[in-house]
DNA sequence: TTGTAGGCGTTATCAG
DNA sequence: CTGATAACGCCTACAA
């Protein structure tokens, strides 16, 4: 592999000549940058990366953090990221945390110590002290799906009480009004915006709100599952169910129709997210679209500005979820 | 950030031996190397992995291309490697094939062109001369799901022909007897292969195989719409249908359902490769099990044996499929 | 067992 | 606009 060296003999220039021709930022005479790119071709040069990030103390390489590296939602996260800075030249590292503290700090540290120009997280379990305490050191971090009041800058959030507010305020608009709410985990900030979106939906067309109409479960089938039994099993009445995130939403559906209840004719479902499989189920469901996919690769473009300096415009922090209409939701008859 | 150099003043010792206690290949004394370990914790010192690199000439970093990294299947398959690969403190880089042979090209030179020590591709769309030729060069390859003669050694397979066969012996034994069959394109090594299963399973089964009831269509939901509508429309009786893929399967399982066929009653369908949406789908489908997790984490393996010397047992080159049972396959009648 | 010194391929800071 | 030359932080013969 021929070295920068090699080409400066063959153009006849010095080294510090090749690496202007490079990089561009210098100027340098329209002859010897031909002689130089000349040189560069008949040798077919490849800058070694490492020897760059070496000498300019840049590893041109971003830390990304995910709690799963399968599944649906942070494939289109991850996906969204790797686009954006691969177009840039950039690589990314991925690695995860499983939403669990201890080994999303090891992922954290993990991708410190490679050097990483810059890491995009999406944790869940690390509080906001220590994200605010880690963004005093070296490696800049942003954050993907998560609000930290200190962090203003880092963040790339969803306005998740909009979201809630849509899925609810749609049903009521198909006649619904009295709606089951499973809500997810309420020590997760998504999770309670959510539910504080459901509760103005329902206020804003005066419909009061039922307590034993709201249940909180995991973000998984099993707790789509626990909630529609309970609910099937108290006594209020109900013809929507409206869940936190499409998980819950499956297997309530699944519970549902081993119950015998006919969707949507029986009963209405909404989810939450829009993941892959969202358009698999049957019914196939209708949810609020999560636009994951575009907040990674804002965040790859937040990144790109603030390290890298390059140009960014339509930075945008904080996204809009939208209603994805589809055959789980039927008028209230 | 503390260097080596600095360790080494604390130490009281040569640049060498702080390096040595490190990588722990020579023999340093007891004392020595307690004096070192403490001087590093006290700075609190981490090895420069970028200069690791540049005066080792590795990386530490292993390339790996899919053709998405949304996308229930390589999911599960980045998984694997990335797992096995961190906790040996190697670093992943993924980027993208999109299944089109420019992208993948370009995909592989974006890799190699990062330094990585090893890359591992599924690649579909990029011939084998390529790929024969591309192993002639500076960075190792390791090809995942896919088989290619000249480089026995490289190749983590799938044994496809198997899985076929296992599909379609299963619904024999259920006792289906006219079985439609939906294969994926035919100039995919997979796709062919996994139609063979099935014929061998008919042949051996004494029931003739009936070209009217095999159809090529992509590996897509549209295929298997596409698929049934075919053999609905075509004279001859079927009580089972086996698709190529779980894709194929689902678009096959929402046509049925429009035209009024009950599930599985009146029509049994089993898919392939068992992915995420799998148990999601109405009836939760019957597929056969494509273990692309445990494929990924074989070929980092086989990376960390090969590429860095390390000590590897268990090295496994062909998997074998197995069958999941669940509700889409009903017993003749 | 330990130290010395040269080098890995670039970038960046000076002069010229 | 161009050329020396010193970093960058670490590895690894070779010597001692």
């Amino acid at each position: 592999m021929a070295t920068i060296y090699e080409v400066s003999e063959l153009a006849k220039v010095s080294l510090a000549t090749v690496s202007r021709v490079m990089n561009g930022n210098t100027r340098v005479s329209e002859k010897t940058r031909d002689r130089v790119l000349c040189a560069m071709k008949e040798l077919d040069y490849r800058p070694n990366s490492i020897a760059q990030s070496l000498a300019s103390n840049r590893s041109n390489c971003i830390g990304l953090l995910v709690s799963e590296i399968h599944g649906p939602f942070f494939g289109q996260m991850m996906s969204g990221v790797e686009t954006e800075l691969r177009a840039a030249g950039k690589h990314v590292i991925i690695t995860t945390g499983h939403s669990e503290e201890d080994k999303e700090k090891d992922g954290i540290e993990f991708l410190i110590s490679r050097n990483c120009d810059a890491i995009i997280l999406h944790v869940e379990a690390v509080s906001d002290e220590y994200l605010v305490e880690l963004s005093k050191g070296k490696t800049p971090i942003y954050l993907i799906s998560r609000h930290v009041g200190e962090l203003p800058d880092n963040c790339i959030s969803l306005d998740n009480e909009l979201g809630g507010f849509i899925a609810t305020q749609s049903l009521i608009e198909k006649g619904h009004r009295n709606i089951a709410y499973l809500a997810g985990p309420q020590y997760k900030a998504d999770a309670i915006a959510r539910l504080q979106g459901h509760k103005r939906a329902l206020s804003e067309n005066n419909i009061a709100i039922n307590e034993k109409l709201i249940f909180e479960a995991e973000f998984k089938e099993q707790g789509g599952i626990e909630g529609l039994r309970y609910f099937l099993q108290g006594k209020a009445a109900f013809s929507a169910l409206v869940c936190a995130n499409d998980e819950m939403a499956s297997g309530a559906m699944t519970y549902a129709r081993e119950h015998n209840l006919h969707m949507p004719k029986d009963l209405s479902v909404i989810g939450f997210d829009n993941v892959v499989f969202a358009p698999h189920l049957y019914p196939k469901l209708t949810t609020v679209d999560n636009p994951v996919n575009k907040m990674g690769s804002m965040a790859a473009k937040l990144v790109l500005k603030d390290v890298y300096q390059q140009e960014q415009h339509d930075i945008q922090q904080l996204f809009e979820p939208s209603l994805i209409m589809r055959d789980s939701v039927a008028e209230f008859s």
